[in-house]
DNA sequence: TCAGCGATTAACT
DNA sequence: GTTAATCGCTGAA
């Protein structure tokens, strides 16, 4: 097994948020909860760009109990309740009180494939696995309870393993869901791996098997 | 106070 | 293609 080495602080802290969420396209995501280690490759991302951003849930400053996360330090969890029933994981990004987000929307499987399955309530492997931001964060076992966490901590952390991709590996595309959300809708903020399946809506996938 | 709807998914027809 | 699952925020009573 590689190891991979933590994100520092000082990742997080960039002020792009949308280069960082195409930065973050290869890192790993680990989670160690329950004495279970999963982890992914993080292939799909979408960045929300804070108090001028209209698909942000920050948008003109808003603050809530839901997304006063929000306004953290860069490296922290932001995890919140999707159509009441999905928790969908987010990067907080930038200084304090600049609410930045990265969505982690899809990763590729590396290690703890087994306790995935069974989180996922699934027998065999394919690629619903862990595409899609609602099933990315299942399969990790991501719930409300990380809402908050420190990413530099010892349950929900980032790693460089050497991957990265070039420009001609990455698609950019506008954000999935937000069609209602304004000015903003159309800003290619949604980044993913081009030749990688492991993606959420992805034309090239539908009707491909499985092959690893 | 409460109806309406969303950064979604899976199981239907 | 359509729909049910049903939390939390918004904006209208």
């Amino acid at each position: 097994m590689t190891t991979g080495r933590k994100l520092p602080r000082s990742f997080y802290l960039h002020d792009d948020v949308v280069e960082l969420a195409r930065a973050l396209l290869g890192k790993v995501l680990v989670t160690e909860l329950e004495g279970k280690r999963t982890a992914g490759i993080i292939t799909e991302t979408e960045a929300y760009a804070g108090i001028n951003d209209s698909a942000s849930h920050a948008y003109q400053g808003r603050r809530t109990a839901r997304n006063e996360v929000m306004y953290a330090i860069g490296g922290t969890a932001y995890v919140y309740i999707n159509y009441g029933l999905h928790h969908l994981f987010n990067v907080v990004t930038n200084r304090e009180e600049i609410p930045h987000a990265i969505l982690i929307r899809s990763i590729e499987p590396l290690e703890g494939l087994d306790v995935m399955l069974e989180r996922r309530g699934k027998q065999t492997l394919s690629y619903t696995l862990t595409t899609g931001p609602g099933s990315a964060a299942r399969a990790l076992g991501i719930t409300k309870e990380l809402n908050g966490a420190d990413l530099l901590g010892h349950l929900i952390w980032i790693e460089d393993r050497g991957i990265s991709f070039s420009t001609r590996q990455i698609a950019t595309s506008p954000r999935i869901g937000i069609d209602s959300c304004g000015k903003d809708r159309l800003k290619p903020y949604r980044f993913l791996v081009k030749d990688s399946p492991w993606v959420s809506r992805s034309p090239q996938k539908l009707g491909q098997k499985m092959r690893l």
